[in-house]
DNA sequence: GTATTTTTGCAAATTGTTCGCATTTGCTCG
DNA sequence: CGAGCAAATGCGAACAATTTGCAAAAATAC
C-alpha cells in the first residue's frame, strides 16, 4: 500500500457518511493530486476496500460517492435541504434481487439503492408543528 | 407544448427501454439542438411527463437515463455485456421504502433502484453449458 | 395581427473525471 | 544497505455530459 492509498482508504474508513472524490481529497491526510485520489478510490473499489455509487444531488451535482467495505452492504438517504446522509443499515433487498435473479434469468453483479428527500430534521423545519400542538 | 417538446416526449414514450440524452436526440423526430434536448427532458420530468435516474455503466460512463411517467414506477437492470435494459416491472420497494420513511422519520420524494451485470442471453453467451448436458 | 412571454439555436463555459508522460516511490533481491 | 524495476504520482491537458448567456424565432395572449 502506498501512502496516497492508506490516506485515502483512511479517509473513507473513518468517515460516517459516503465521500464524493473532492471529500475524500479534503478528508485524505496526504497532498495528494485529484488524479491520485481518484486513481487511489478506483484501485480501492477494486481490491474491495471500497464500493461506491453515483448520485445526483440538485445542488451538489451528479457525482460518485464512495464508502468503506468494512462491514455490511448498506444504503442511504440524502438529505436534499441538509445534503447530509442517513445510514438506512443492512441491505434490505437481497431477496427482492435474488427473487428478480431467477425470475428473469438475470446475473447480477450489482444493485444500486438510495432514497432522497428531507431528513428528520430539515422535514420538521420546513413544515413546523405539522400535526404538534 | 412546443415541437420539439413534443418529439423527445414522443421519443421517450415510444421507448421500451431507457434513453440518455443523447438517445433521445438520436431517436426524436425533430432537428433539435442538444440543448434544447436536454431543456426539454429537464422540462418534461418537472412537468410529470418522464422520470430520470442516473446510471455508470463502464462501456458509456455516467449519463442519466429518461423513461415515460406513463404507468407505474418500475425499474430496470442493465447488462453489462449488451448494453440493453431489461424492465424489472413494477416497483416493489414501496413498503420498504414506506418503513424506512417511518422508522427514521425520513421524508422520502424520489428513491433509485437498478441493479446491472449480465440478462440472460450474455450470461449463457460467457459462461456456455454450466449446468447443461 | 400585434404585443408579450417562452423557447430555441449556437457557441462557449462548467464540472466531474480521465489520460499522457516524465519523475518518484515502493519492493524485491543480491 | 543499495541497485533495479514495476507500479504509482504530479501536473497539465483532454474528455464527456450537461448547462448557460444571449440574440433570434416561436408560442401564447390580447
Ligand atoms: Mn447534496
Ligand atoms: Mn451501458
Ligand atoms: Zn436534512
Ligand atoms: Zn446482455
Amino acid at each position: 500500500m502506498t501512502k496516497a492509498r492508506i490516506a485515502v482508504l483512511a479517509a473513507i474508513d473513518g468517515a460516517e457518511e459516503p465521500l464524493s472524490a473532492s471529500g475524500v481529497a479534503a478528508r485524505a491526510n496526504c497532498d495528494c493530486d485529484q488524479a491520485t485520489v481518484y486513481r487511489a478510490l478506483h484501485h480501492l473499489e477494486t481490491a474491495g476496500f471500497a464500493e461506491s455509487f453515483v448520485l445526483n444531488c440538485s445542488e451538489h451535482g451528479t457525482e460518485r460517492y464512495y464508502v468503506s467495505a468494512k462491514g455490511p452492504h448498506r444504503h442511504w438517504f440524502h438529505c436534499e435541504g441538509c445534503h447530509r446522509f442517513v445510514d438506512l443499515g443492512a441491505c434490505r433487498i437481497g431477496g427482492l434481487v435474488a427473487d428478480l435473479e431467477s425470475e428473469l434469468g438475470l446475473r447480477v453483479t450489482r444493485h444500486t439503492m438510495y432514497l432522497s428527500g428531507l431528513c428528520a430534521e430539515c422535514s420538521a423545519r420546513s413544515a413546523p408543528r405539522a400535526g404538534a400542538h
